[in-house]
DNA sequence: AACCGGGTCAACCGCAGGCGC
DNA sequence: GGCGCCTGCGGTTGACCCGGT
């Protein structure tokens, strides 16, 4: 599904990346930081260019990216905040940790935008039957978000939701990446690499409904390192869903959260 | 089984803005 | 103010997937 990986005239590598390269990328911003995205790649050993590792990293080898499905909540709140700021993914990013633009971009494109254009044309006819568990939850999730917004206005999801990501440590989430030679410097003292959970991983917790118990691990330890020890806790002003969406009937998840958009 | 076309998504490209000189 | 460099953003591309015929 990428494009094949090629050298253009420069002697640069383009396309789809290796495991070596994602390793050698990952292990060398975690050890320096990206303090300059340009001269990154020299010195990783890599043969690309400074944009194509920094859109590696911030789209998929960053800890706190999360892979997978898109939640009921999350497409809610793609819409809502689509509408509010337009195609302007950046800001629209920063309501939803651990999401790239470009995921959601594409999320937008593939499967959001024609739902919202559906939607003003016909009822909420396709949302009816959700009587099945978790493999339709995926399908249906998109049909549930627009009938959750139809009924919820944005401030309410912005401010209300207990469950939204604006309640969490948002800001810090983007200040671990970016801001170029503001990166802290991972030694071995305390060391990223000792506790940060590779991808596979955070998917892995993900799916086991872990990744939502205990958010965002990465930027904590961020904070740990930066802040000697005074870790913003995740659970202040927190919110548990009281079982993982993995574990939950759809039809029971969605009324729990439409429920909960009612408060 | 083979073909086709729409869907998906990682990666690319061009541009704009910020910043330092 | 002008220039160059760097970063980040948003639109687009292209290869693979998958269901339909």
């Amino acid at each position: 599904m990428v494009r094949a990986p090629f050298y253009d005239k420069n002697g640069l590598k383009k396309g789809e990346w290796s495991p070596e390269e994602d390793d050698k990328l990952r292990s060398y911003i975690q050890r320096f930081g990206h303090w300059n995205w340009r001269l990154l790649p020299k010195f990783a050993g890599l043969k690309r260019c400074g944009k194509s590792c920094r859109l590696r990293w911030m789209n998929y080898l960053r800890p706190e990216v999360k892979h997978g499905n898109f939640t009921v909540e999350e497409d809610v709140l793609i819409i809502k905040l689509r509408e509010q700021y337009g195609n302007r993914w950046s800001t629209i990013v920063k309501s939803l940790p651990g999401r790239t633009d470009n995921e959601i971009k594409n999320h937008w494109h593939t499967h959001l935008k024609k739902r919202t254009k559906r939607n003003s044309t016909t009822s909420d006819s396709d949302v009816k039957d959700n009587s099945s568990c978790q493999s339709e939850a995926t399908q249906n999730s998109e049909g549930e978000a627009e009938r959750i917004l139809i009924d919820t206005p944005a401030n309410m999801i912005l401010e209300s939701s207990p469950w939204s990501p604006v309640t969490s440590s948002t800001t810090e989430l983007s200040s671990f990446s970016s801001g170029s030679g503001r990166m802290p410097s991972f030694n071995s003292i305390g060391g990223v690499e000792d506790i940060c959970l590779p991808p596979s991983e955070m998917y892995e917790a993900q799916r086991s409904g872990d990744f939502w118990s205990e958010p965002f691990v990465a930027d904590n330890i961020y904070d740990y390192n930066q802040d000697s020890g005074n870790s913003s806790s995740v659970e202040e002003g927190g919110f548990h869903l009281p079982l993982p969406f993995d574990d939950m009937c759809y039809e029971d998840y969605a009324g729990l959260l439409y429920d909960l958009m009612q408060v």
